[in-house]
RNA sequence: GGGCUCUUAGCUCAGCUGGAUAGAGCACCUCCCUUCUAAGGAGGCGGUCACAGGUUCGAAUCCUGUAGGGCUCACCA
């Protein structure tokens, strides 16, 4: 049982022997620092129940703690707050029991829960990777790493969008200006060549408008009849009837371009346990269309085209095949939901992660499979997160107004570089080692950076002011792990030995640190339960901020005594341990040095 | 126009299901390396929590309205 269970039943036996009221529920939050004592009992909300003085009724309640709990040491009340101090003893004794835990808050996944299935990156497969889709991947990443710790069982997946109209155009521009170029012939990585392409067709067509209108035509007729766009119409319909060069020639490009993604995956340090592609999906949902208007849950039009009201919802009709019986977005997506359930029976609920601008779409899909009576659509959740956006506003790929993901992480190295160079606290340490370092330092610093924003919110990056490494900052917790290392090295650390806890006082340094830790588990499952990052990398930075100031004003190689210097050395390894895994959940790595 | 969402210090962000004098980092100003890594620590400056009402013992937090920003309402994805 936690202190705070066993201290609301106290409470509850509080009142009720000096009161003779049985209350529900007890209210607790953390001391504030400016007060004496360690968990504070919030009164007021009981005076709805017991007339009476707030300050009193502490008074008596505290008198009845202290009498009662062992753990409770002292007490004071100001106001309507009852501040209660817990004994050293108490502490001691978790420290001692989770010391040697190297997954403390770590839940292992049951047997008989169901799974979650994450997705997340699934970009076109026509340009290459930038800022926006690096937030999408790093929270998709750390989101799925969240739910395992918390005691899911959890496959990673995407759907890769590689079929349509926009992969005909960056095909379609390569066969008429590529002149035979590869990633091989040029040197560039599959994606940028391909996503070289996608502009050029952009600036051709764009070419060909001006030439249209020139010559008379309007620029709504010059839009639908520039020459290079309905050649790429012309190649879509030739891909969905499988002509063979067609195909050939997507396959060969496609194959690029997943080389080159999966350099940037393996860069940023992501995973995935099972992909999906929308060509090999989108014909299924279409079948699952048919079935629903059966069932009734959607309508046929006269022209054909099917659709699906939801006014009753307080949504709009919304369309779910076109006239021509060609599969839209929402097709492919109701079938890509019912093909991953088949695939993985286990699984019980899944977790999209896609930008906010599609907040509507999700709302509709969830709505649609709930209707078609999928009994797990009410455990599907849309990890909508905020964009990524410039000064000087949104990204466009085919602008290239894009912060280049790969450029992104080799620039964030190259300042690692500079910064650790000038410290110069590396001697010993081969080029490789150096090179590894720096890119831990510089993913970090980006990871994190990223990671610690609540993934509703929109975040504004300015590329001419770089990512800090000081203050909050992977770096600065990297650094502080580094530290802890170093102690460690020198500290002669014997984790078996148990601290006495009934005759070792804690210094107040000592005692916040393991109150921190003490949160870890329900951090963990904290952030599970609102898919948030962001709430792993605040309490490390708290954690971390906490260690510092306990390492600047204790001495713990140069304890009094050997107790002494054994408790700070177990307690700076396990606060190392929850920095390793906390920032694993963000898939950010810690060195040994920097 | 309808729907969703956001607005907290000069800047970037925390603030858990309503609770004590709203917290961090950056920037700016002081101090601290003959002691375990100064990418650090201790302190200072800085706020009408967009605005106006309401709910109650108590509101940055909940409700309503206003202003401003974002997204969305396609036989695009």
């Amino acid at each position: 049982m936690s202190l705070q269970d066993t201290l609301s039943n106290y409470v509850k036996q509080a009142v009720n022997a000096d009161f003779n009221i049985n209350l529900e529920t007890v209210e607790f939050q953390a001391t504030r620092k400016e007060f004496a004592g360690d968990i504070t009992v919030v009164i007021f909300p009981m005076l709805r129940f017991i007339k009476g003085n707030p300050v009193q009724i502490g008074e008596t309640i505290g008198s009845y703690l202290v009498n009662n709990v062992t753990e409770v040491k002292s007490f004071n009340v100001v106001k309507g707050f009852l501040n209660v101090e817990i004994s050293d003893a108490y502490y001691l004794n978790f420290f001692n029991g989770i010391k040697n835990d190297s997954a403390f808050g770590f839940v292992s996944p049951k047997a008989d829960e169901k799974a979650v299935m994450v997705e997340y990156s699934s970009p076109n497969t026509n340009k290459p990777l930038h800022l926006g889709h690096v937030r999408n991947n790093l929270l998709g990443y750390s989101v799925a790493e969240i739910l395992k710790a918390s005691g899911k069982k959890v496959y990673k997946t995407q759907i890769i969008n590689d079929r349509g109209i926009h992969i005909c155009k960056s095909m379609l521009a390569w066969e008429k200006f590529g002149s035979g170029e590869t990633p091989e012939s040029t040197g560039l990585k599959g994606d940028k060549l391909v996503g070289n392409y996608y502009v050029k067709f952009d600036q051709e067509y764009k070419k060909e408008i001006q030439n249209l209108i020139a010559a008379g035509s309007t620029e709504e007729d010059a839009k639908k009849n520039a020459p290079l766009l309905l050649e790429a119409q012309n190649m879509l319909l030739k891909w969905e009837a499988g002509d063979k060069d067609t195909v050939a020639l997507w396959t060969k490009m496609n194959g690029w371009v997943y080389d080159g993604f999966a350099e940037s995956y393996k860069n940023l340090g992501v995973d995935f346990d099972t992909l999906y592609y929308e060509s090999n999906t989108y014909l299924l949902g279409k079948e699952f269309v048919a079935e629903g208007l059966k069932s009734g849950v959607f309508v046929k039009e006269e022209d054909g085209s099917v659709w699906c009201d939801l006014t009753e919802d307080g949504l709009d009709k919304k369309i779910v095949l076109r006239a021509d019986g060609t599969a839209v977005y929402m097709t492919q997506d109701i079938g890509t939901a019912i093909q991953r359930i088949k695939d993985y029976p286990d699984v019980g609920g899944m977790v999209y992660t896609v930008g906010n601008e599609q907040d509507y779409h999700f709302q509709v899909l969830f709505l649609i499979l709930k209707k078609l009576g999928f009994d797990w659509a009410k455990n599907l959740y849309h990890l909508s997160y905020g964009m990524v956006d410039l000064p000087s506003g949104k990204m466009k790929s085919r602008e290239g107004t894009v912060v280049d993901a790969d450029d992104l992480i080799d620039d964030m190295a190259a300042t690692a570089e500079e910064i650790s160079e000038e410290l110069g606290k590396l001697d010993g340490y081969s080029t490789q080692e150096k090179k590894e370092l720096y890119k831990t330092i510089g993913l970090g610093a980006l990871k994190y950076y990223i990671l610690k924003v609540d993934p509703k919110k929109r975040i504004l990056f300015d590329p001419k002011e770089s990512i800090d490494f000081q203050g909050n900052t992977g770096p600065f917790i990297q650094y502080t792990y580094a530290r802890i290392q170093s102690i460690l090295r020198k500290g002669n650390l014997n984790p078996d030995v148990a601290i006495n806890a009934t005759q070792t006082a804690l210094h107040p340094k000592e005692k916040e640190l393991i109150k921190q830790i003490q949160l870890f588990p329900e951090v963990i499952q904290n952030a599970a339960n609102n898919h948030s990052p962001a709430l792993i990398a605040n309490y490390t930075y708290d954690l971390v901020k906490e260690f510092n100031s306990f390492y600047q004003n204790v001495s713990i190689l140069g304890a009094d005594n050997d107790t002494e210097k054994m408790l700070r050395v177990q307690l700076s390894q396990v606060v190392a341990n929850t920095i390793k895994n906390s920032f694993s959940l963000l898939g950010v790595h810690v060195p040994e040095r920097m």
